[in-house]
DNA sequence: CGCGCGGTTGATCAACCTCAACCCGCGTGG
DNA sequence: CCACGCGGGTTGAGGTTGATCAACCGCGCG
C-alpha cells in the first residue's frame, strides 16, 4: 500500500536550513480548510506548493466520472511537479492544511542558488515516484481484501495508533474506495466481513480497532505495505 | 495509459550544456544487451543512471510472484530516484541499451555544481510521477478493453508508426498483461476480439496495424491516452 | 416530520481469472 | 527425416470477484 507521506524529519531539517531563511519571506504561506481545494484538474499551474501541515489527497477524474486517488501527501511533500502547463491532478485537503507557495518561475532561480534545496526536492519526488509505483503494483495485482487490509495496517500507522491498534479513519468510505480502485460498496462489504471475522472492530464508523494484526499482515503480504519505503514517513 | 518516455529533446539539450561536458568523464557508460538487467529488486543503490538509448521497464514482483511494470523509460530517463537504501523496482532492457551511470554519492555534488543539471532532473522525475499516476488511474478504473486500447494507441505513437498506423509491439503478450494489470490470456482473448472487429490487422505476432483509430481512441477515451503529457516524448 | 447523506446489505450479472487443452514454429537429437 | 519437447500464443469451459442496482437503516437538521 502506498501512502506518500513526505518524510517530516528531512523537512525540518531543510526548513531550518538557509534555504528557507532566505526565501520565506518571497514565498506566501497559505492556510486551506478540509475540504477545499488547493488547485483543480485543468487548472493553469502558476504555483509549486510545500506542505507545512495537514494532509491533501491527488486524484484524477476521468471523462466518464471515476476518480482515481492517486496519492495522499503531508508535510513536507512537495506538489505540482507531476504536470507542466496545467495541473493534471486535482488536490483537495483532506484535514486543515497549510502550504507554502513558490511561483513556478522563481523554481529555477531557488535552484541554483542553493543545491540543498533541489537535493531535498529531488528526494521529495523521488519518494512520491517510488509510492505511486508501489501503490500501482498494489491496485493492480491485489484483490480487494487484499488491498483493505494493507490500507488499514498503513493508515494505522500513520495515525500512529495507540497500544493495540486503536486509530481514527481520517476519511470516508467512499474516499478509501478511489484510493483503492474499488467501488465504496465492496469496500464497506469487506469492512463488515473483516468485523465479522473478528480481525478489526469498529467503535464508530471510523474509529477502528485493530484486532488480529497478524492476519491482516499476512493478507495485506504481498506485502508492499509492511517493508515500505514511503511508510518511514510519519 | 502511462508510458514514460523522457523528454528526448530537451535531453539533448542538457547533454550539450555544460554540465555534461564536466561531468561527462566522471560518469561511466554502460551497455546493456536487450533483456539483461540494469539492476534487480533488491539491490543495493549505489548508482543513479540516464538513459541515453533504448529503452528498459521498471516492475515490481509480489510476493506470490505476480508482477506490475510500473513504468517503461527511454532516452533521457533519469532511474533510480523512487528508491532509497535498496532499488524497490527491477529494471529490465527491451531492447539494447545505454546508460550513464552517476555514483549516488556524487549526485549532491553535481546538484550544488550545476542548478541546470538539477532542474533537469526534476523535470524527468515529475514527468516520471506523472506518468505513474497516470497508469494508476487508468488501471484502477479502466476496463480490460480500454487498457488495451489506450494501450495500443500509446505504443503506436511512441514507435513513430509510418502512414496508416503500422508498427511492431516492442513486447510479448506476457509483458504487456503485466503493464496493464491483466492476465496473458485475457490480453490475447482482447487481441483477437479487436482483429474479429476488425480494429486492429495483426500479420504477425508482433507487427500490428490500427485500421479504426478513431473507435480504439473512443475506447480508450476516460482518455488518459491521447491528452497525456508523457506522450509529448518521443 | 421529512429529507438528505453516508453507510450497509442483498440479488444479480458481467468481467476477468483459472485451469486446461491445443496450435504453431523452431531447434535438437535420434 | 521425423519425433520430440519447448516456448509463446490462442481458445474454451467454468468459477470468482467485484460492479451494479436497489432497498433500507440511522442520524442530523431544517
Amino acid at each position: 500500500m502506498c501512502i506518500a507521506g513526505g518524510n517530516i524529519a528531512q523537512f525540518e531539517r531543510s526548513l531550518s536550513g538557509e534555504w528557507d531563511r532566505a526565501e520565506g519571506p518571497r514565498t506566501s504561506l497559505r492556510h486551506v480548510r478540509a475540504h477545499d481545494h488547493l488547485f483543480f484538474e485543468g487548472d493553469q499551474r502558476t504555483h509549486l506548493f510545500l506542505v507545512e501541515s495537514g494532509w491533501v489527497k491527488l486524484y484524477r477524474t476521468l471523462v466518464d466520472g471515476q476518480r482515481q486517488v492517486v496519492g495522499f501527501a503531508n508535510a513536507g511533500s512537495v506538489l505540482g511537479f507531476e504536470s507542466e502547463e496545467d495541473h493534471l491532478n486535482g488536490c483537495e485537503a483532506i484535514t486543515p492544511v497549510s502550504v507554502r507557495a513558490i511561483p513556478v518561475g522563481r523554481l529555477s532561480e531557488m535552484c541554483a542558488r542553493n543545491g540543498k534545496f533541489a537535493e531535498y526536492l529531488l528526494n521529495q519526488i523521488g519518494r512520491q515516484l517510488g509510492a505511486a509505483q508501489a501503490q500501482l503494483a498494489a491496485v493492480g495485482t491485489q484483490s480487494a481484501e487484499q488491498k483493505l487490509a494493507s490500507f488499514l495496517l498503513s493508515i494505522c500507522r500513520l495515525c500512529g495508533a495507540t497500544r493495540g491498534g486503536e486509530f481514527d479513519l481520517p476519511m470516508r468510505r467512499g474516499e478509501m474506495a478511489e484510493f483503492l480502485g474499488l467501488r465504496l460498496e465492496t469496500v464497506s462489504r469487506k469492512m463488515s466481513e473483516f468485523q465479522r471475522r473478528g480481525w478489526i472492530r469498529m467503535s464508530s464508523l471510523y474509529h477502528c480497532c485493530i484486532v488480529r494484526r497478524d492476519i491482516l499482515a499476512e493478507l495485506a503480504q504481498g506485502g508492499s505495505a509492511e517493508d515500505h519505503p514511503m511508510m518511514r514517513s510519519a
